[in-house]
DNA sequence: GCATGACCTTGACTTAGGTCAAATCCTCGT
DNA sequence: ACGAGGATTTGACCTAAGTCAAGGTCATGC
């Protein structure tokens, strides 16, 4: 495991801290590492920290009593997972696991309360990611809810694109089954909506390549969440 | 308008502040009120503070290109509005309108800000606050995309249930039309699905006023996400 | 190089729930 | 109490998307 000060400092969570107060975290983390579809944790599991990703890939998720899963969010480098329990409740509202081998660094629920009640900048930040993260729950609401499947997928490919330096061609990190579970939708269903978006030449599958043919189409699509039959 | 200390006093994201701090916060405070049916704030206007509700009734929604409406949370006295654009970015991610005439205290961001980094545990109150709704979306999701319509609405009535005191006769809030806002459904939908959990012996329906028939029925219901037929 | 299993696609069918239209009910203001 | 207009309910119909069942495809390990 390379240095700990350098990786938080690439993180969002700690931008702008001075070294010194790097220093004082880094002193509380401790490092973890997760094989492919590994649990980290499991829904109704007591927190008692939460975690960074260092790399690699985690899925956060629910599963239905019927067995179906909605995935929340996908967290690759960078990100931090499973805050809400060190500061409400203490119990997990989801489950993650590892869809790739990660390593992870975890936080001790005590000793972070302790240095953000000392550091404001570091509340703060931690203020803005949890902004963040309810901008984007009401993102998910919102499609879920308002648009229909095309609508939510275009979206998805679009945001994508924006992810992948505005890119035409777009690469799915997740298995296309993952991509239903994340929109909401079954795999079939999946697959007949890229087909149908494939026909109306939106866009053009090569198995986890998308080439995002029609920006201007897929814009329409995903803001009106309806498809124009054709 | 009553002794503003007061209200604070009895507000969640104030709990354990001692008396000098609450002056502190009284100091930025902008008392002002609201008639039913008038927007608070739209959905991408620039946040520039948030509110805390005095009393009454206030709607927090997205609005679909078609004009379907997806009501995000309904508050009511002693709960934080708008904090998201506070902490990232600036903007709010949805709109907010008065059901009723309501009294609202504004926070102007860069003063609550401030006291914020010279209070810490005013900073952990509203980490608090943020991961409780956070929780909140989580819930939200899985009840959209993992339960039926009939699911929600048992869900929902639970939840009324246990905030009116575990009475076995809970009182809606809000319109019939709004609530099936809140469930992600239409009116027309939510009428049927009454009449068949009514039709079931789960419920009885007296205007806003609903018995809970069938606690135990209504929760399997609520859990499975799923009608069993009959 | 080929077999095994996971992933993905396709077809036929079913169903939850949305749409449209009409009736009925309720609430308020006069 | 009365009437207007919104809220709610009901019916007939339609459609998006889920279910079930085969096939097909691709990658990995032996």
């Amino acid at each position: 495991m390379k240095n700990v000060l350098g990786i938080l400092a690439e993180t969002s969570l700690f931008q702008g801290l001075p070294e010194d107060q790097l220093a004082d975290i880094a002193a509380i983390v401790i490092a973890k590492e997760y094989q492919r579809e590994e649990m980290i944790f499991s829904e109704g599991d007591n927190g008692d920290g939460f975690y960074v990703v260092v790399d690699g890939l985690i899925k956060v998720f629910k599963v239905s009593t019927e067995g179906k899963e909605q995935i929340l969010h996908i967290f690759s480098g960078g990100e931090p997972i499973g805050e809400v329990p060190v500061f409400s409740g203490q119990k997990f509202p989801a489950s993650a696991l590892a869809l790739k081998k990660s390593r992870m660094l975890f936080f001790p629920r005590g000793a972070f309360v302790d240095l953000i009640a000392t550091h404001p900048s570091l509340a703060l930040n931690m203020l803005a990611v949890l902004a963040m993260r309810l901008r984007q729950f009401t993102v998910q609401i919102e499609n879920l809810s308002l648009k229909e499947v095309p609508g939510r997928l275009a979206a998805y490919l679009l945001y994508l694109s924006e992810e992948q330096r505005n890119r035409k061609v777009v690469t799915l990190s997740i298995s296309k089954g993952q991509l239903a579970s994340l929109l909401g939708t079954i795999p079939e269903t999946l697959s007949r909506m890229l087909a149908k978006m494939s026909a109306q030449e939106l866009i053009l599958v090569k198995g986890r390549n998308i080439h995002l043919l029609d920006l201007v189409g897929l814009k329409a699509l995903s803001d009106s969440g309806k498809m124009t039959d054709n």
